[in-house]
DNA sequence: CCAAAAGTGTTTGCGGTACACCCATGA
DNA sequence: TCATGGGTGTACCGCAAACACTTTTGG
């Protein structure tokens, strides 16, 4: 096929826009906190009654990450701390009819997820991020990308602040850390690195709890080391 | 929106797959080698005249991959060593007519380039990748994130190696890595990282100059650190 | 023998880990 | 006063940078 030809097969697509959101929750009976993620369960044919990732049709003059909002404002009601693309699906055989999804991924926020939880519409519902059910189309795949992503991306960047409050302990920023990461952090260590990365400011405020009151801290938006893809590029 | 009115919502899109397609050269002249990448100049009318990624709208049963490795052959001839999936585009103002564009860029080996350059096709073009002219839509931005993106990438992963004939020296390795990352890297120290790594095999060949002569290595095909996408993820 | 690139050895400093230790509070 | 988590000090290890040094070839 010559490029002229391939330029005149103007074929339109269906292109679908899915988004994969975390969240936290700490787990009532232990001390442990663990990502979830909300999924809806499909009322229509392809996969009909299972549970598939939030997601839509993209509107003919809508940008992708409009829609990604839109997306996550109609499964949570929120918006989003963090937003980012994760990759575009589009292989022939994905779904009976061919549909290209292009897929992000987000960040909510912890003290924001409960109020939105308890309205939560009919067939939605969280999951733990490793006790998946069975997900419809290639969704399993795309979320097992999107946390190797997430754990990634933890490493090098400080998204682990678009899972918490405006304020927050640094025992309670390394509990987000723990949580994604699927290990303990000592807490010595863990304070240094931290507070050496320059990305926190200390505030007046003490989280008071049963014991030793602990210092709050705010993020310092000045920073900026998360790469979320070509729009930041200067 | 609710969920029900995006779902029947079902609006087909133009989708169009492009590719930038790295290679090195070496210049003439000087000693030094530089990233040169192909563009294509616009025969049609949004932007006719000015260059532009070389691409084609997506085929009806054509996986998104084979589209850029088309893409790929029709401006290369070439098989790429390495291709992998770079960003969707698909803000409505950034053409005409609303395209969402889903980019690859893909590297190809310095010893078969220069074949393909010499029976180049019309209206493509090699350019470096520092002296690039005006570009068509939002290609500019797209060229400099794919640049972030390799140089980003060589540093933790062995791509460069996709730029390369199957047996190299040290030095030829090492060129390959200054002229993606724009300085140069000590010698002494550059050998003992790529040696570490595990990803060298040492041959019982030599590439004999104008003094001491160099060992060959290959790239150990067991070792796969790059990371392409979810396709790769077990 | 000389120039130049291949290849080796050694020192230094930095960042991460392990872990011992002190501090402040509620009960 | 004790238990518990907040917070500090310190020794160690591995890696990468800097750079002096030896080796091997062509001319």
């Amino acid at each position: 096929m010559t490029r002229t030809e391939a330029e005149s097969a103007d074929t339109p697509t269906r292109v679908a826009v899915s988004t994969v959101i975390f969240g936290l929750r700490h787990l009532p009976g232990s001390d442990a906190t663990c990502v979830v993620l909300p999924l809806v369960r499909r009322t229509r044919d392809p996969h009909e009654g299972q549970w598939a990732l939030p997601g839509g049709w993209l509107g003919e003059r809508e940008n992708l990450e409009v829609a990604a909002s839109r997306t996550l404002a109609e499964t949570t009601a929120l918006a989003p701390s963090y937003l980012e693309q994760l990759y575009a699906f589009g292989d022939v055989d994905r779904s009976p009819t061919r549909v290209v999804s292009i897929v992000y991924w987000a960040l909510v926020r912890e003290d924001e997820m409960s109020s939105s939880q308890e309205g939560a519409q009919e067939n939605v519902a969280w999951f733990t991020a490793t006790e998946l059910p069975e997900l419809a189309f290639d969704h399993r795949l795309i979320v097992d990308y999107a946390l190797w992503r997430l754990r990634n991306k933890v490493g090098y960047s400080r998204i682990a602040h678009g899972l918490l409050a405006d304020e927050f302990t640094l025992a309670e920023l390394r509990e987000v850390y723990e949580a994604i990461l699927g290990r303990r952090l000592d807490p010595a260590n863990f304070r240094r690195q931290v507070e050496n990365s320059g990305t926190l400011i200390p505030t007046d405020r003490f989280r008071t709890g049963s014991h030793r009151p602990a210092r709050l801290y705010r993020y310092n938006q000045d920073v900026e080391l998360a790469e979320r893809g070509p729009l930041e590029v200067r």
